[in-house]
DNA sequence: GGCCTGACTTTAG
DNA sequence: GCTAAAGCCAGGC
C-alpha cells in the first residue's frame, strides 16, 4: 500500500469531483481508484470521513441506488441532500440512470 | 505481523 | 421480489 497515494485519498479525490446533482456508486468509485473490489474500503473511509465538508460522501449511493450510511446525520438527511441538489429519486432510491455521475473528458 | 472492522456486492434460496 | 449468507479489500490497532 501506500505506493503513491493512498488507496482512499483517491477515492475521496473522486468523490470531491462529483458534480452536483449527480451521485457515484462505491464500486464505481473503488474502481476509478484502481480496485473494483475495494468497496468495503471505500465505505469505511467514508464513515471515518476525515475530511468531512471537502468530500461530499452524501453523494455516493450504493450499486443499486439505494442509500446506506450517512454518518452526518442519518441516510434521511442524505436523501434531503441529493434532493434538493436535484438527484432524481425513484421509489426512495436514487435513479441512477438518470443520476449517476460518468467521468467527464 | 496478524486480527478485526465496515456507509458493499453478489449469488443463492 | 425479498431475505440470507458468503466473499472481498484497505485501514487501524
Amino acid at each position: 500500500m501506500q505506493k503513491n497515494k493512498l488507496f482512499t485519498e483517491r477515492v475521496y479525490e473522486f468523490t470531491a469531483k462529483i458534480p452536483k446533482g449527480s451521485v457515484a456508486t462505491y464500486k464505481q468509485l473503488a474502481a476509478l481508484s484502481g480496485n473494483s473490489r475495494a468497496f468495503r474500503a471505500v465505505g469505511m473511509c467514508m464513515k471515518k470521513n476525515p475530511k468531512a465538508p471537502a468530500v461530499p460522501c452524501h453523494r455516493v449511493v450504493a450499486s443499486d441506488g439505494s442509500l446506506c450510511g450517512y454518518s452526518m446525520g442519518g441516510v434521511e438527511v442524505k436523501r434531503q441532500m441529493l434532493l434538493l441538489e436535484g438527484v432524481y429519486f425513484k421509489n426512495g432510491k436514487v435513479d441512477l440512470a438518470r443520476s449517476q455521475w460518468k467521468e467527464q473528458p
